[in-house]
DNA sequence: GTGAAAGCGCTAACAC
DNA sequence: GTGTTAGCGCTTTCAC
């Protein structure tokens, strides 16, 4: 149930003093006298007093508390955010508090509700995929609270973000393959409405065009990120004739389940088909053949979130919104260097 | 900054009652005239007022919220756990709070320190590698907040707790070695201060002996769950001569760096060696070969946790100590499959 | 140098 | 039926 713990009240009536007196002893005010002052000290100590962190939220209206907003919480990139949202919070004595909108919009509403009702001093959220709606952070910007988006963003004029340059990596992954020998390349691209499926899909067609390659209609194909979509997509592409030498996904979800489906039909990777994502250091290098892909700064992500926020929550007066753009990392493996190989060889 | 939010004394003025009228018109109390009553939640409504939780913290001594402790964020397992924990939490109209050990005992002893600070209403814990002394539970105890260990636990008289129960999935483990052909089986286990080293370690020994095979000194290796550890402990089991002809490991992270190391000797899973360990899931079948292992379920495991806390938070007068012990699962793969199917055909 | 009092938002016991 | 008051724990202004 959990038994009172100390607070002033009881300090002050120990040492026969008033409760001001205890609160100004703790924080070396004015002039208490040096005794009374150590005394009071000595037994806020003894007495593992803290600060009641209800109590100073009434006061000052702000609970050291931020409120996480992410599609989910177990995929290592989110995870590795999380995490890293986690440790510039301690360093900095802020609590953060986890939600989960389940890649639902619905979800999300509710989430930024709740967070809201719980009076968190700032937000950092990643929208879900089926988020094609924005009036749900009105309130958040109409009550002036912090918030910061991360990766999958909307509304950049009015709050902060933390992103990749997802144009330039995609071209740059786009080039990588047709350095490497690949020519027939096929784009599984994510929901229309969400920044990041837009801007991989330019950068697709940028580093085709840059290569003096045409752009095909037939070889990008949507999904909504779900494994099965991702799936189905896949297969669709697969019925290409001639097949597709490569499959670039725009995410780490789309790129497993086709490498799931490519290897039903007994095509190899990256002899028939190269691969390649948009993916995350640790899943990449577990599967075989590893996996060439544009790693996320992830952790680094969540840090800067977390300051962006933290800048905008301590200056009160001017709100200047920010846009982080990290530099992501092509990182050629296995699963694109078959035909470059067998050139040189 | 934060505006302030539509306080019950908002209400009040605006409409020329007290506030604890508009306190109780909003809850249907006794009597406050329909009118009235109508009156207030309409402007209630309108306004959009949610009840401070800080005020209701600071009167109820309750913060609906609650401190969750977990070794990292990242690794599958205890995202997914999370995950569960977030789920039932969510449900029950409280917020979870998370904090990472790093794996550190030092780190361990500030988050309880500072999730009490925050005066959460209940603890969800899984130790550290490194904690092997329990001493920083005892300001938990002596609060009286509840607190329920999962995976890695300790003072299970004290503290409620949900485990897999390892000993016989490590027994089935191993006997499933056995009988797939192998009969050189090493064990790379963790700390020997972690309840699921001692238990794994013992369901193996238990196994083996089933099987009328002799436990041998030499194909036990302990390491400290780290990827480089597990990368040494691995080479010393290859020391062997014979060589083993399978490794069970304590985790997953372990079986990773087994894998790896395995490779660099050009050594093939599960042809020279089968590889099967405590695991989850989604890395088990993303790597190739399909890792056999026994799968937690995570999810479960989570909300499992958070009924157990749930209902010591709301028992405030017993408080009895439970401890659900969840099915562990083995599920068989490639990469313990090579002999019996050798000697199948 | 130290205490009293107000107020952050809320509930509940007590008035009338 | 509705208002007043005290109190949860704290800071801060104003007295003395």
């Amino acid at each position: 149930m959990g038994r009172r713990r100390v607070s002033l009240k009881d300090i002050a009536k120990e040492l026969g003093v008033s409760i001001s007196t205890v609160s100004r002893g703790l924080k070396d005010h004015y002039d208490i006298s040096p005794e009374l002052k150590k005394k009071i000290k000595d037994l806020a100590e003894k007495w593992n007093y803290t600060p009641n962190p209800l109590a100073m939220g009434l006061l000052k209206q702000k609970t050291k508390t931020i409120g996480v907003i992410v599609p989910d919480i177990v995929t290592y990139f989110y995870a590795s955010i999380i995490s890293g949202i986690e440790s510039k919070a301690t360093e900095n004595g802020y609590y953060i508090v986890i939600a989960s909108s389940q890649e639902s919009i619905e979800k999300e509403k509710e989430n930024v509700k709740n967070l809201l009702d719980l009076r968190v001093d700032g937000f950092i959220v990643c929208l879900s995929q089926s988020t094609n709606s924005f009036e749900h952070f009105d309130e958040i910007g109409d009550s002036e609270i912090p918030l910061v988006f991360f990766d999958r963003i909307c509304r950049k004029k009015e709050f902060s973000s933390v992103i990749i340059d997802n144009v330039s990596a995609a071209k740059e992954l786009t080039m990588h393959l047709v350095e490497n020998g690949y020519s027939n390349i096929a784009h599984i691209a994510g929901p229309s409405h969400l920044n990041i499926s837009k801007e991989r899909i330019e950068g697709y067609k940028y580093g085709l065009d840059q290569c003096k390659l045409p752009y095909r209609e037939e070889l990008l194909e949507h999904c909504d990120l779900s494994i099965d979509d991702a799936a189905r997509a896949t297969n669709k592409l697969l019925r290409n004739h001639p097949l597709p030498d490569a499959i670039f996904g725009v995410n780490d979800t789309v790129i497993f389940s086709a490498m799931k489906e490519i290897r039903k039909r007994n095509l190899k990777v990256p002899d028939d088909i190269a691969l390649v994502g948009f993916t995350d250091e640790f899943h990449a290098t577990v599967v075989e053949p590893n996996l060439t892909a544009v790693t996320h700064p992830t952790f680094e992500m969540g840090r800067e979130a977390f300051s962006l926020l933290l800048e905008e929550i301590e200056n009160e007066v001017s709100r200047d919104i920010k846009q982080t753009v990290l530099q992501a990392k092509l990182i050629p493996r296995e699963s694109s260097s078959f035909k470059k190989a067998n050139k040189v060889q």
